[in-house]
DNA sequence: AACGCATAAGTAAGAC
DNA sequence: GTCTTACTTATGCGTT
């Protein structure tokens, strides 16, 4: 019996667990890290990446949902005059 | 000029950063369900999955807290002409 | 019904709470004002504004350490049946 | 000479500017909080709060700014067909 | 006046 | 299904 107290087994199990999300968390980080990249490419060639951005949602964001956002938004500036 | 591609901007040039960002999103949404599927499997192996959570972020703030401290002393040293 | 306020939303409230978020809003923008005043104040007294920041923000970690030390030991005692 | 060590000035001052500084935090803290108050007010009320941040973002952000913004946008979906 | 940092807002996921 | 929590994005501030 090698493995330190008497939960040997669970306890590298866990341990697998944690090492496992740290490695994917650890990749989701470098992908961050590109998008930061392309980022500073792309304002590097003269565009605006906060618009960028906005495209980016635009896009990924799902259609009826932007539609029923929207309708909403109305409602409530018309209500308040602003529409 | 009315032709595709002369809108006074670079069209192509904007096209291709928008897909490479949404490639690399697209990545980075896998990961996420690949963490979700660790998760699952820890909690289907016995695993409070919300301490597991906590354990991660305790280890990602140790590490950044690191890097922290060695920047503050960094700048206190520089602040004492000691860089 | 086309009679103002009458949109379908109760306008009058709506426009209660804008309001009433605006004013908090002004109000922070005037204490981050203040803020700004007395970093130029201790900059003109020959302090370095950068370290001061530091300071402030290491003190304001560790109150909030504290009470992240106690949620987490109220997690485990939790999962450990001793709550 | 009852200061401790023989920076006992400077340490005052310093000392006086960081609590300063906490205290105008901490004022603002506590705005910080009204706004939530008040969002979970609206939103008991019925309204959507994601729409009510919206509209104090849009009301917030300058008129030129704002058309300004909308200008690169339509160009650039534009540019990608997307208009 | 552009850059990077630091805080704050908004969004998405997970727990209860 | 609601509610909180964690992460991402965005804005503002100070600096160079």
């Amino acid at each position: 019996m090698s493995e330190p107290g008497h939960n040997g087994i669970a306890a590298d199990q866990l341990r697998a667990f944690v090492e496992r999300l740290e490695r994917v968390n650890a990749e989701i980080a470098e992908r961050n890290s590109d998008k930061s990249e392309i980022y500073a490419e792309a304002k590097g060639a003269g565009f605006d990446t906060k618009i960028i951005r906005k495209i980016i949602a635009l896009r990924t964001k799902d259609h009826a949902e932007r539609k029923e956002e929207e309708a909403v938004m109305e409602l409530y500036l018309s209500a308040l005059g602003m529409s």
